[in-house]
DNA sequence: CTAAGGTTTCCTGTTT
DNA sequence: GAAACAGGAAACCTTA
């Protein structure tokens, strides 16, 4: 039976998902809709997870198990104190709307403190990475309330949810927001690994890895990162990013809300005006035939950028149907570096049905499952994508430049940057090397810089792992304020570890300071970078100009103009 | 082999 | 008292 869940082609390298999208609110919907379980019947196998390797891509440094471990002995949250998931929910709410963590609600889990705010009330970093990992000790909860959503590496998109009476305990927080709270426990769901068709990259843990304890710092219980976010969190963020599988006239209402926050945390949407919920009850369909004028009704502030995102995400993107392994090997041409898909989309597009296929700069064909044309059905299509290049970008994370071409339209800052008083999504360099390294920088689930098959042959092999080679080379030798620039661009890890104070002037802050020097040790195969010598290397920049003093606030800094132009500089080339 | 650049490590002292 | 900051000094690593 067709698929009536085509996938996104969006990078050669982000295979079919294999685990059906379970958002732990699905439980409300019980629309359930054919979309899902066409969804789920089409993957090749629900909670397949065989693909859990010890994978060669290990980070250095993680400590995702010792991170589990802590969990399930409590220790990650309040040593020896209960769990109180109420209390814990309410500071996760604060902390979306905050961006602090209450930390009267917790108490630490080392011992030392580890504040990393002048305030104080920063939550100390194990506890931080728990956020992440909430949802498998609290058993999937899902928060449901009106405070803007974190960040989608953060897995804690938060919107209201009012139809799931069962297994619940809906609680009031001091900001009068009702927030839900589902139980449903999901005992398959192992803690301890990634899927290597994860968006966050083909990095894997197994739960038998070695656990790497804590390390004795000179000045502190040094905690032991993971060099990635934590695998459930990572989890939590393929889950809520199941739209990014989805063709978004098939997105459940889920999906839509998913990415309706998605959006808005993309564009850094002013959440206190944000009024994502009011999409709540759209499916994917009902969203595709809504107008400019519907997305502004529902959304007064923001809809047009919706509008228009969605509008560009229907016009610049691929779509395939995933292949049956047979198909895969009968079907398909020699995997090339340089396409996104597996199948050359003439192929996939004439022997299938039931799904659409849009090509990256239009829309093509759309066959229903009665292979009836349906380019019509949709006024984004109809509009035959007229506006690709017009003024908003789809914003990506780009983390492999050679073969994405740049979608991103320099008109668009401006306009928005007034009309929004926001500034759009910078671009990490262009000549930024791939994230290869064992910290497993995410690859983003959905990005509509699709890397488009080059002119010409395919490389042989050998040039192709020469390339590789060369570019393993280049994040080794990456300096770290183009790193820190690097993962400033990086939604996973953004606003979670590192945030832009303001983009423009190239202020940012460490969110979790000890954190970000994992992540460096782990590009740098150095499992001994703590903050304190990574904040040295950042001093030494101040002479250098390439940063600049933040005089008064600790944790910040500032990247110089010189830096900036350097950035954008490489960007344009 | 060498020099240079860019950290990395260690350290002491200061500020928050 | 602890974390963060500041900056000197030297070691280390990579590249040219």
């Amino acid at each position: 039976m067709p698929s009536a869940s085509p996938l996104y082609t969006y990078s050669s390298v982000y295979t079919e998902p294999q685990t059906p999208y379970v958002l732990s609110g699905e439980i409300r919907n019980n629309e359930t809709d054919c979309i899902r379980s066409t969804s789920t019947a089409n993957s090749v196998s629900s909670n397949n997870h065989n693909n859990i390797t010890n994978s060669n891509h290990h980070c250095p440094g993680s400590n995702a198990n010792l991170y589990n471990m802590d969990l399930k002995n409590g220790n990650g949250f309040s040593g020896t104190s209960e769990y109180d998931p109420v209390k814990y929910l309410s500071a996760m709410a604060e902390q979306s709307l905050t961006g602090n963590f209450t930390r009267s609600l917790f108490s630490s889990s080392c011992g030392n403190r580890d504040s990393h705010s002048t305030s104080g009330n920063m939550y100390t970093n194990i506890e931080h990475y728990d956020r992440g990992a909430f949802s498998s000790l609290s058993s999937s909860s899902s928060i449901a309330s009106s405070s803007p959503p974190l960040s989608p590496a953060s897995s804690c998109f938060a919107y209201p949810n009012t139809s799931d009476p069962g297994s619940s305990n809906d609680f009031l927080t001091n900001d009068n927001a009702s927030y839900h709270v589902t139980s449903q426990t999901n005992p398959n769901q192992p803690s301890n690994f990634l899927r290597n068709d994860s968006p966050f990259g083909q990095s894997s843990t197994s739960s038998n890895q070695s656990i790497v304890g804590f390390t004795e710092s000179r000045t502190a219980c040094k905690k032991s990162y993971p060099s990635c976010p934590s695998e459930q969190a990572l989890l939590d963020s393929d889950r809520l990013l199941s739209w990014t599988r989805h063709h978004p006239e098939n997105w459940s209402s889920s999906d839509v809300l998913d990415w309706i926050f998605f959006v808005a945390q993309e564009r850094g949407l002013d959440m206190q005006d944000f009024r994502g919920e009011n999409f709540q009850n759209l499916t994917g369909a009902q969203l595709c035939q809504m107008g400019l004028g519907d997305f502004t009704q529902l959304e007064p502030r923001f809809g047009r950028i919706i509008y228009e995102m969605l509008k560009n995400l229907l016009c610049g993107v691929s779509f395939r149907k995933p292949l049956e392994p047979d198909q895969m090997s009968t079907q398909c041409e020699p995997m090339s570096p340089f396409s996104s898909s597996p199948c050359p989309p003439t192929k996939s597009r004439s022997s299938l049905q039931g799904y659409s296929h849009t090509s990256y700069h239009g829309v093509e064909t759309d066959v229903n499952s009665n292979g009836i044309a349906q380019n019509e059905t949709s006024f984004f299509k109809q509009e035959k994508c007229t506006n690709l290049q017009s003024d908003i970008d789809i914003t990506s994370y780009d983390f492999d430049l050679d073969d994405t071409p740049c979608l991103a339209s320099s008109q668009c800052s401006d306009q928005y940057q007034n009309e929004y008083g926001m500034y759009p999504m910078q671009y990490p360099p262009q000549d930024t090397p791939p994230m290869r390294t064992p910290c497993c920088y995410p690859t983003p689930p959905f990005t509509a810089q699709l890397p488009r098959r080059r002119p010409g042959r395919p490389r042989v092999k050998g040039l192709i792992e020469e390339e590789r080679a060369t570019k393993d080379k280049k994040v080794k030798n990456q300096h770290l304020w183009e790193f820190i620039y690097e993962t400033l661009m990086n939604p996973a890890y953004n606003p979670q570890f590192l945030r832009w104070e303001n983009q423009r002037d190239g202020v940012f802050r460490f969110v979790q300071s000890e954190a970000v020097a994992q992540l460096w040790g782990g590009r740098k195969n150095n499992e001994n970078m703590t903050y304190e010598k990574l904040s040295r290397a950042m001093r030494h920049y101040y002479r250098r100009g390439i940063l600049e003093r933040v005089e008064g606030r600790r944790l910040v800094y500032k990247f110089s103009l010189k830096a900036m132009e350097r950035v954008r500089e490489n960007r344009h080339h």
